[in-house]
Parts: structure tokens; C-alpha cells; sequence
DNA sequence: CGATCAATTGACTTAGCTCAAAGCATGTGG
DNA sequence: CCACATGCTTTGAGCTAAGTCAATTGATCG
């Protein structure tokens, strides 16, 4: 219980707002591949203390399989913390891409813990107007951008959050499969890898084995996802 | 004074936060057409009075132009919080779609004023949430629907939002052209164009000059998006 | 070392984009 | 009040990027 007491997000509130969120947070190991059940009849806070995970809509498959996800909402890692809101139309769930570590928080009961802390619940919005800000920002990509684009955009970010390096050079493994990755972007795993293929050629990106990537020149990777430097044509779309 | 007290969006508080609400916020009028310009330097949070208005990325024009906007992120009514972080890529902006009263809290000191008062705190943390939540669900949309379904998702959250009828007849005024429909759903205006008049031809939908649209069978309508009907919270932005 | 499943590559199809030309609303001036 | 002008909308005719189908290669693990 020490490790899960660790675990909680949120251990400097004033009267010990921590040791009251460690009540209403039930913590939870995942192997990679197993999903974590959607409950309907609850939103959700989830705090990931370590792993990563793919945020899947409309998961048809039972809880604990690798079959194909249609729609991958986000990717997540270490230290973010996750809204799963219950839905009526689709189911919303988490997955494990690794072995993963969670505490997961009923929204409600969250909040009216938090709601004495007025750091904690701040933290939280902040937290999840930034997560507002990726979406919308994911949106306008999937809107209007080419598959070249949304490759370089994917492993820029990529190289960010898991290679921790914003240019330069940088090698990482990726978590997700090919297949992960068309889902996220809105891509087929063929266009994926054709992408990829391309980048190689282009000299941009060096692969080894399934998973590790060596991006050679972010910058360049940058360029290419049309973020940094806006192509002098309205890009598309 | 009076008017713009009434209008902010909060007014239970506790020790009366709206008065202090009102301290922060600044009150403003658009006429259509015109934008809200983005402000480097701080976060906002807009609360929209009245009127309709698209929140855009990237817009290049001045700020009182109806000129080509690249990307839509969202369609904003009456009683919206819309949250407008600024960004040091793109920009964001507000631009009115009809004429427009808005109150603008910059992000900050409205939260400083919301601490003490943790139930306008987690209302805004609520919406915030839910926002997240119909940015996901759109993004799921243009990752991975056709043309077809993205009008028909389109039309159906409309009809809730605008003509508050979500299953049976329905008539509207749209509020914005078809080109901000294509923009925000990364859709081509003749690719709109012509989904609307398969529509039309379908039976599905009848038109009325520029904006006044008729949909005859929103459950049909639902159908051919591909999405279960919103219930209560309509899937939209 | 072979079984298995992910990834790649190739050939072909197609939805949606582009370029181009009318067709209509809506608003203005005579 | 009608005619005209402007700009939104619709329609048409190719074109292209990405999807589909299918076969091969390659990685990973028992």
C-alpha cells in the first residue's frame, strides 16, 4: 500500500488531500494487452504511475485481447492522467501497450474530495484543458493534413514524449504497432508502412526490428509535418 | 453594467464569486463576420453570451475578415465556455458567425477568483471534461469517416444544438457557410456541396435558400452517420 | 528451428480533391 | 420595385492520394 499511497498524483494538500484520494483510488496492474473494462455507469479519472497505453473507441473485443481496435483516441504514458468518460454510443477503454500501472479515480468521487483543495482540482483542470489543447490540435491534423504529414507529426511527438528530445537526433522504442499508429492517425497499417518506407529512403528516419526508431533529423521530421514551417499553398484540404 | 453581470456564466457562489467573476472578465461585441484576436500572452476562457461563432486555427487574416479560414476546430453557441489557449505555432481565434456577445476571462485570474470557489471550479472543470470528451468523439470522425457519414453526424448534432429536436422533422437556420462545414469536418466545399444535394436526392434532407435546412428523418439520418443518436449530450463541438 | 503474426511490397480501385464553368441568393442602386 | 452585381453554391470532368486485396518477407518466441 506504501507504493500505491506513492502512486497518488497529489501529495501536498493541506490537510493530507492525498491519503483521502488514496481511499477513493483503486489501483490496478495490466499486463500489456489487456485492457482496461469500461464501466458504464461511471466516469473516470485514471492516473498512470508507469507504462504506456492507447486510449481505443468502440473496442469490440473482450478485456483482455490485442484485437484490432478501430479508433485509437491517444496514446499515454507515465504521469498523465486520463478522463475516461462513460458513453452511451461507444465504449471508450484503455489498453495496455506495456506491462502498466494505474490508479483509477470515479470522476465524482474525485471531485468531492478535491473540491476541499482547490490546488489539486486546479491541477486537474489545467491538466485537462492542455489534454483539450492535443485533441484539438490532433483534430486539426487528422482534418487536413496529407499521411506524410501525420507520420513526421506522429514521430516528432513521439520523439518528445518518449525520447524526451525535441531536435537533433534521437532513438526510441515505440510502444504501439503499425497498426496502433494507422488507427491513431486515421491511416491503414499499408499507408503506414509505405510511409515509413519513404522516410527511410528520404534518409529521415532509421529502423531496426519492430519497434525501434532513430530519427536522424527532427527538424527536418518537423518540416515535413508541415508544423513548423507552413508550406506556402494552404496544405490541403 | 447590469447586462454584463447577468451574463456571467456563474452566479451562486458562495460569497458571491460572481461579483469578483465580473472583475475579470471583459465584455465584447462582434459583429459577424469580425474576430476575436488572439491574445500571445495569455490563456482564456470565453464565455459566449449570445450569438454563434467557429473557433479557428491559423487564420491568416486581419481581424475583422470573412476570408478563407484553413481550419474550423469547433462550432460555439450561446452559453458555451469555450476554452482558447494560445499557442506558439498556430494561432486560435474566436470569429463570429452571427453577431456576437462574449465575456472574456483570461485563464489565470479567472481561476485564481474560481479557487476559492471550489463549485464553480469543478463546473468548469465539468465542462471542460465534456468538451474533451466531443473533441475525441469528433476526432474519431475525421480519422475515420467518410464524406457521407461526416455530413449526416454533421446535420444530426445541428439539430440538436440548433433546432433542439434530436429525433423525427427538424428545421434550422445555419449559422455558418458551407465552406466552415467543410472546414471543420477536413472536408473539400464542393465535396459538401455535393453530399448535400445525395442527401436532398436521398430524401433525407430539403434546403431553403443558403441556410435554412430541413431534415426530414434525423433517426435515418443518424443512420447513415454511422453513430447512435445523442441522447442527452449531443456528440458535437 | 519452425510456427506465427507483424510488416512490407505490389497491383489495382476509388473517394475525395482540383480545376473550371455555370447557377442562384442576397443585397444594392437606379 | 426591378435589374444588376457579387459571391456563395452547385455541377461537371479528370486526377491523385490513400484504400483494398493479395502475396511475400521478416521478426519474435516457444
Amino acid at each position: 500500500m506504501e507504493s500505491f499511497r506513492a502512486a497518488v498524483p497529489f501529495g501536498n494538500g493541506p490537510d493530507d488531500t492525498a491519503d483521502r484520494l488514496c481511499a477513493v483510488g483503486r489501483y490496478r496492474a495490466l499486463e500489456r494487452g489487456c485492457g482496461l473494462p469500461g464501466n458504464p455507469s461511471e466516469d473516470r479519472l485514471v492516473y498512470i504511475a508507469t507504462g504506456s497505453a492507447k486510449l481505443v473507441a468502440r473496442s469490440a473485443a473482450s478485456s483482455c485481447t490485442n484485437a484490432t481496435n478501430n479508433h485509437v483516441l491517444a496514446f499515454h504514458f507515465a504521469g498523465d492522467i486520463v478522463s475516461v468518460l462513460r458513453q452511451s454510443d461507444a465504449d471508450f477503454r484503455l489498453i495496455a501497450l506495456s506491462d502498466l500501472e494505474l490508479v483509477i479515480f470515479p470522476s465524482n468521487q474525485f471531485l468531492d474530495v478535491a473540491q476541499d483543495d482547490p490546488v489539486v482540482l486546479r491541477s486537474v483542470l489545467t491538466r485537462s484543458l492542455q489534454a483539450l489543447h492535443r485533441s484539438r490540435t490532433k483534430m486539426m491534423q487528422l482534418g487536413h493534413k496529407s499521411a506524410r504529414q501525420r507520420i513526421a507529426d506522429f514521430l516528432v511527438s513521439m520523439a518528445y514524449r518518449i525520447g524526451g528530445s525535441t531536435r537533433g537526433k534521437c532513438e526510441f522504442a515505440l510502444p504501439m504497432s503499425r497498426r496502433d499508429i494507422g488507427d491513431s492517425l486515421g491511416l491503414k497499417i499499408e499507408t503506414v508502412s509505405r510511409q515509413f518506407t519513404e522516410l527511410r529512403e528520404a534518409g529521415l528516419v532509421e529502423t531496426e526490428g519492430r519497434s525501434i526508431v532513430r530519427l536522424t533529423n527532427i527538424n527536418k521530421l518537423a518540416e515535413e509535418a508541415g508544423t513548423a514551417l507552413p508550406p506556402e499553398k494552404p496544405p490541403q484540404n
